[in-house]
DNA sequence: AGGTATTCACATGAAACTATTCTCTGAGTTAGG
DNA sequence: TAACTCAGAGAATAGTTTCATGTGAATACCTGT
């Protein structure tokens, strides 16, 4: 056994890795150049140029799905603008801000802590008057003239999660600072989310708007073949693969995202399957594999009750008949005492489904049935053969 | 038959509560001068 | 007297509970032919 692991090794090192550096098929990878955004690319720059004559920038919004080259794009923009100010001596900043971190960056408050964090001024966790904090935020950037670009991307979920109070404070605050200026650049994945907000907020967050257009299969090839070049040993990619997989991804409202992934979890699959080339067929299970592991994060992940409730609809799944909130309710209650947990009350239970639902583990869709009332017609919304193991899963983190 | 009214079984919303984590403050305590 | 400890008051936040209100269409109930 020992020693056939030995050989295992062995050959695992002798093999030519398929990947010459995975770093640039990887999400957070900053590439040097960006295909078919040169328009937004163009437009950005000049509506941040002003900040290097010291002119406060409009603020700026950018729309457009996933994987839309938004977030890329901004960081590249700033890169560029921040290397120049510092050549040029010009006091700037630039603050890039994930409002989709959980734990980090999805509040009001949190939001503005980490903002003191980003310009050294340590604020705690949690303990500290919110107002107390914008006041140590203004008091760490308004020491000396600067410009600070403060980039939001994500900021749809942080205003559905904390209202748009922030957005507010944050463009009424330039008036409160005597020497600093804060821009901002708003990156949203939701389209109308502009809509949903005041007025008053709108109109001074979007000065300047910017939509980014999903890209289409020949671009994301483009984009493909760019990545490729650095991330992968030339001649392991059979030929057509890179067409499938900014096919695949075009697919899915032209996710560049999605398409690298696609291919990297190719590889990596190829990969273990000791084979020295990355052929068609492996971006088919990459695709299953993805979505596996989605799936099994997302289980794994879910606190007890909603793992409960879930389990709960699994249970009941067995028969083809449409499941109703009613029966998933009743069954998660017998099932509380087997596990020690505190039954929870249908209302909370009702959210928890709505929420499993919006994760893509089940389908709940809202029916009436008339005289019988209303509820929430449930099906399982996974494959086939990722059910069991799902199953298994919740069991043995419900030890039931 | 055709039209209106009921009614069910939850959905959906808002507000209030609970528990946890963490800061700040000031009173009381301690140790050293 | 300065430094330290420790309890209590406040905050932020996640996860719930409580209470209130909403809702779509299958039935029940009329109505007039």
């Amino acid at each position: 056994m020992v020693k056939q692991l030995d050989k295992f090794f062995e050959s695992y090192l002798k093999k030519e890795p398929l990947f010459k550096d995975k770093k640039a098929l990887q999400d957070h990878f900053s590439p040097d150049s960006i295909p078919h955004r040169d328009e937004q690319i163009e437009q950005i720059a000049g509506m941040l140029a002003p900040a290097l004559r010291m002119e406060k920038p409009s603020n700026i919004f950018c729309y457009g799905k996933t994987g839309t080259g938004k977030t890329v794009v901004s960081k590249y923009v700033t890169d560029q603008i921040l290397e120049t100010s510092k050549k040029k001596q010009i006091p700037l900043r630039v603050a890039y801000l994930n409002c989709k971190m959980k734990r980090i960056a999805d509040t009001e408050y949190r939001v503005i802590a980490q903002l003191c964090n980003l310009f050294g001024n340590e604020v705690p966790a949690t303990g500290l008057p919110t107002d107390e904090v914008y006041k140590s935020f203004i008091q760490s950037i308004d020491n000396e003239e600067k410009l600070v670009i403060l980039i939001l991307d994500e900021i749809d979920q942080l205003v559905e999660k904390a209202g748009d109070g922030i957005l507010y404070n944050l463009t009424r605050m330039n008036s409160e600072l005597k020497n600093a200026q804060i821009s901002i650049l708003g990156i949203s994945n939701d389209l109308l989310f502009v809509d949903n907000i005041d007025p008053r907020i709108k109109s001074s967050l979007s000065e300047e708007e910017l939509i980014f257009p999903p890209y289409n299969a020949l671009q994301l090839q483009d984009i493909l073949k760019e990545r490729v070049k650095l991330a992968i040993r030339s001649g392991v990619l059979e030929k057509g693969v890179i067409e499938k997989c900014a096919a695949y991804a075009a697919r899915e409202h032209g996710d560049a995202r999605r398409a690298l992934e696609l291919l990297r979890v190719a590889g990596e699959v190829a990969e273990r399957k000791n084979q020295n080339k990355i052929c068609i067929k492996h971006l088919d299970d990459a695709e299953e594999k993805i979505e596996r592991d989605r799936i099994v994060d997302i289980v794994t992940t879910q606190p007890k009750q909603s793992q409960l409730a879930l389990h709960s609809i699994f249970s009941l799944n067995f028969s083809d008949k449409s499941l109703f909130t009613g029966d998933v309710y009743e069954i998660y209650k017998n099932s509380c005492g087997k596990c020690g947990l505190k039954p929870l009350t249908q209302r909370r239970v009702s959210d928890i489904i709505a929420e499993l639902d919006m994760l893509g583990i089940i389908n709940a869709k809202v029916i009436s049935k008339g005289r019988y009332g209303r509820t929430r017609e449930i099906s399982l919304a996974i494959p086939e053969g990722s059910v069991n193991e799902v199953k298994e899963i919740l069991i043995d983190s419900l030890n039931l």
